[in-house]
DNA sequence: CTGAAAGCGCTAACAT
DNA sequence: ATGTTAGCGCTTTCAG
């Protein structure tokens, strides 16, 4: 690897003045820049961005948590978020926290290691406090996404998810169901708790009557969905919808219910939430919640600009997350 | 953000010493390095990656650049890659080559500037001769994934889209078809004109007669699919199966296809390429040609790490696609 | 076992 | 307009 200072003996300035041309400072000759110029393509030089940020102390880059590379949910996020920042003429570090505690502390600590200006963090298992802590003491700017900290509110950039179980559920009962199951995501996660308190007070707006014996707790997969169906079953408990907490889990469930006979929608509504690509190729294509995934990484990313001084862009902490209505849903055919 | 130095001082020894404990050196005793430690978790001390990297000229992180951070073959691929990677105790940075060839360019800089030990490439436009070039200069290993470059091919690691041609090809011709229309990906990439190649030998070998009148040049999109169905009617050219060079394409042409009233695959049959996740989900679910996306990234890692010294695994360098049957396709009916 | 000191490649005053 | 030089935080001889 060519240094600074190889170029600088080649076109017989300094140092400082090979430094200047690289960072486009203005006080340096047409003459001198373009003999520094013609140096660094000779030798190839690419600047060293350690020993650059070592002296400056600063990266240029933010970093980024996600949960996994390959969730088709983060791909979104991932480039809305990239996109915004390299607009901003920075970078973006992608890390995955793989679900894990450990993980999630290791990926931070990488980031944070490498002196990122900031964290875009997308975490799914680290506790509140751990959050906070981190915030208070890690020295740049963090923000999170798709998670609402109170105590870090205006760090957060999140999803009404109250609203998204309100928007599912009150959309089956405008169809005339009142027998609604629903299909949660582990409890433990928040976001379970707050779409499955929309689809209560949905209910309750409508004066229906809540019952645990329609609620199933599952796990957000495919087979979890499936299983759910078959719990419902065995508890012999009558519904005439379905509100699962997922589209994974959606599915599931809409293959569990042909399995047993029953055709969706006409004999089972069905919505499910997040609105993932195969949401739009099932048979009959689901309605769903969708989330403005990419809005969430852009404003994610300026939240991140903002908080580390860079820009100054307006910032949507909150959004509302939107029912997509499609086949999987029909009004109630009177018995 | 907290130095060595001060951890030094608050545990009353040298920075050396501190460093010594940091890297797990073996000569400091006990005592000492429990005051170390004790200091360095008091301060909430973060080694500085940079000042590190910088003193020993090594990043113990690898680069890799993909096309597209959102893409779904993608996510497996960063997934894998950066799962053997993080088990050789080194990191991944993932940056995203938005198919242009100034950001392609961009990403590869952004990350020798890093200092990467090793890169992992997947390159869309960037031309053979400049990545020659580049492993030739660069003065890391670096890898092409999903791209055969034969002055570089013990650095490659590539799927044989011949073979995948070949086997959907032969597939349909199994089933008894014989006017096999196929859409194709943009000539320009390699991958489409491979897949040509092994639908044409699959058709030679079965005696069959290649005719241009039955090969559309699309865009790999699920709109070019469509297209393509309706530029192979205008053309008033009779097939009664479809080979498309992705399955965006092929879930395209099926739309298209029922649109005009044919039903897939009684009328006609679909073979995709790539087993995206939405191909199970389709109706009917997609016969198509899967690539070991996930042991690609994994064998694009194992190759880097052995090129850049760290290990010694057996690479496999050539992968080859499988046949998923699924019910897109069906047996010709006699007229 | 521990400390002192010389870099690693670059930036940013400060000189000239 | 250009050069000199003192760090940036850490690793690594080389001496104790």
């Amino acid at each position: 690897m060519t240094t600074i200072r190889e170029v600088s003996k080649l076109a017989n300035v300094s140092v400082a003045t090979v430094s200047r041309v690289v960072n486009g400072n203005k006080w340096v000759s047409d003459k001198t820049r373009d003999k520094v110029l013609a140096a660094m393509s000779e030798l190839g030089y690419q600047p060293n961005s350690f020993a650059r940020s070592l002296a400056t102390n600063k990266s240029e880059t933010f970093g980024m948590v996600v949960g996994d590379l390959g969730g088709p949910f983060f791909g979104d996020m991932m480039n809305s978020a990239e996109d915004a920042i390299r607009k901003a003429g920075k970078h973006l570090i992608v890390t995955s926290g793989h679900d894990s505690v450990d993980s999630e502390r290791g990926a931070i600590d990488f980031l944070l290691q490498r002196r990122v200006d900031g964290l875009l963090l997308h975490l799914d298992v680290l506790p509140d406090d751990d959050i906070i802590s981190l915030s208070d003491r890690c020295g740049v700017p963090i923000v999170l996404v798709n998670r609402h900290i109170p105590e870090l509110s205006n760090q957060c950039v999140f999803v009404d998810n109250d609203l998204g179980g309100y928007l599912a559920t009150k959309h089956l009962i405008e169809l005339g169901h009142s027998e609604i199951a629903c299909i949660t995501g582990p409890m433990y996660k928040k976001d379970a708790r707050n779409r499955l308190a929309g689809y209560r007070s949905a209910l309750e707006e409508a004066g229906l009557q809540y019952s645990d014996n329609l609620v199933i707790e599952s796990d957000y997969t495919e087979l979890g969905g499936k299983a759910a169906i078959d719990k419902l079953t065995r508890r012999n408990a009558p519904y005439t919808a379905v509100f699962a907490h997922n589209d994974h889990m959606a599915i599931g469930a809409m293959t569990s219910l042909k399995a047993l006979g029953k055709s969706v929608p006409e004999h089972c509504s069905i919505v499910g939430y997040d609105d993932m690509v195969m949401a739009r190729y099932v048979e009959p294509a689901l309605t769903t919640v969708a989330i403005p995934v990419g809005e969430f990484g852009k404003q994610a990313a300026f939240l991140a600009l903002k908080l580390s001084g860079e820009q100054n862009n307006q910032i949507n902490h909150q959004f509302d997350p939107k029912l997509v209505i499609r086949r999987s849903t029909a009004p109630l055919k009177p018995a």
